[in-house]
DNA sequence: GATGAATGAGATTTCATTCAT
DNA sequence: AATGAATGAAATCTCATTCAT
């Protein structure tokens, strides 16, 4: 139980003024939305496992739904964070010479971060079609912001010759797609397979920068 | 309503023996596991978008969790079927000249058949993770028969030495998830924007093809 | 019990689909709402009174308060039901001489209903201040169509030179708080008192057309 | 909320021990109590009315009911203080010429009296039914000794031939129902209506000592 | 086969009250 | 005195399932 709560630590510290008891219950509620899904969990499951009476989430969450959204919306800032300007301007700014080793620190970064907060993840990619206030933030969040950033990093790396003259669009999708397929199949699919990681993440890089054909 | 009946009947066409009342019953499930995911979907709602008796659906289905895997299950295989033996043998009898042919032809194949059944893969997914019965099917067909198809084909056009020589598994990895990533996008994600399908499976091939740097 | 189930049957008796269980369900709630007021009363407690499942209550009545609005809804419509238009003919029509008789069957007629129904009555006047739908039907009923069709009769025997001409509204207000008096009186206060009900209201009426004051 | 804690000074005037806090509460709770009840009212909510903590209420009042029967006792006495000894005598020793007057001024007097305190009259109406206590409390107050006295006053006006030979009980409770039909009318029912006080005061007597019939 | 009333276990939520600070 | 987190009992309500008709 210690581990999860150091992650909530984390992900939760601007909240300082959480109670002991608080974290206990979004540890509790994390274990278990991630375990059987939201719908399926009940509060007083919840409240046996943070060892607080049931009373005690209603008296900090107006209702389990509110619980629900506690946990996931920052998840999603967290996810999308490296997008915001700040970030971005380190690839602007050269900081990377070229969009491979770009797209390496990008998904050894969020790789990392995933790793450190899986449950979460689950959470937000089950809960997302269902709630209707999740959808909203997500379009908001990847739809507007993500996309548009992204966007920009691709342009920019067309306008220096490195990547092919696509639509930016299909580009992007195609590239999250691989990304997301890896960091699925490496800590969802199949958590549990002998994996070296540094070794497929360069594959999947490579894979993306030239295909799966021999080049020539 | 007459639209998820025809589909029930492509789906469980081998179940000839479907009351009207059965197909009522399983279009109504499908629709309402859909939209709130089958823990928050209660029988009666399903009873009344039916417009039968809450008994009938029991006396159908032993229980709630029968009556999704009724449902979900020959999804499944459904969803595989292009893998088995038979259909593969057509790609291995040189039925496709090179392995981009074949990718177009198959991703051509289930576009078309994720697009009828949309709402019945929605359910798959959502409760892959939570139903032990699904996910060990899932295991079962897709870890063990897919893969291992999938990797025929891959050795078998990295033999004609058109497929660069990269683990099998990130190759197969690598495609799946490309092709799967367009297919959630068009169906899931942005299924009201303007596609030009052709055009949009072309270019994934291409770039499954030869990645997105530029080439030489 | 058998005594308020005969009475449901009085009050309600249009809606002939009730169920046995379901009388017994409005029986007990008239029975602990009247006793111990709604708010006060819990449906674990209704369901144990009336001898069937909490759930029971609940599959007939969306949820408390609808149970509670079934119950006293009728009772307001029977409450004023002597002044809806066919009734109230008799009296234009001359049926009762003078508005002395007119009175007087009146209160005895009210009289009857009350005594038949006083835990209706009683939940009626303890919840009207509480529930928007209840002050909404009750404004509706009394202030529009009763307190109306009372001013139509007053203004007949006005115009027969039998009632002093000060402004109806006065003359209604009087006599209203006379007869409901008269019947809180009796039925709430003091049901227990020695009553000769006949001599009572004879001597009601009297002070209602001759006032307290030694005449001449 | 101003309002409120002058009335409360009025009210609870021999307590000058009252806290600012207690003052609050009390104003929180008559203003909760008179608006949805007093079951219906939580203390949490009156706790944030009030502006102070959940436990603050308990510190002052050792639980909820007690909190209303502080509340709701001394009105109970002051709504009657004019029926004691004291007050009575200056009818007796002949302060009033005859009935009329007599009535007129207690009208007005207890007009001004409900009118300060609407809420709490409210409340005191409500509970009383369900509050064991407050019943007691009423019958002991009202029937004892409030009946009593009024039955002296009007011994005393038949003695002088003034008031009609009727038993005594049957003009108390004739008087007592215009009067508070006037009143309840005046501040419950329609306060917004316009109203000439004076003048519907004036015909209500007027009402009381002839009747409604034309008088010879 | 079909119905829908009935059930009872359990889910979410409320709330008066206590207590450590 | 005051706070407000915590409690746990009880309240309202939901729902999969059964069963008599």
């Amino acid at each position: 139980m210690s581990e999860p709560i150091k992650m909530i630590d984390e992900m939760f510290d601007f909240d300082e003024g959480l109670t002991e008891k608080q974290k206990r219950i979004l540890a509790a509620a994390i274990e278990s939305f991630a375990e059987k899904g939201y719908a399926a969990t009940s509060t007083s499951e919840i409240a046996k496992k943070a060892g607080v009476a049931e009373g005690t989430i209603f008296r900090h969450y107006k209702s389990k739904k509110e619980l629900l959204l506690t946990i996931v919306a920052p998840m999603m800032a967290k996810l999308v964070a490296p997008f915001v300007i700040k970030d971005l301007n380190k690839v602007l700014n050269q900081e990377y010479e070229n969009f491979e080793e770009f797209l390496k620190a990008m998904i050894e970064n969020r790789a990392k971060f995933l790793k450190n907060n899986m449950p979460l993840f689950q959470i937000l990619m089950q809960e997302i079609p269902f709630q209707p206030e999740l959808k909203e933030q997500f379009k908001e969040h990847i739809g507007a912001k993500v996309i548009e950033r992204f966007r920009t990093v691709v342009e920019h790396y067309q306008g220096k010759g490195q990547i092919i003259e696509l639509p930016p669009f299909s580009i992007i999708r195609f590239t999250v797609s691989a990304i997301f397929g890896l960091l699925a199949t490496r800590y969802l699919l199949a958590p549990d397979a002998d994996w070296d990681d540094e070794e497929e993440i360069q594959r999947t890089v490579q894979l993306l920068m030239h295909g799966i054909s021999v080049g020539r």
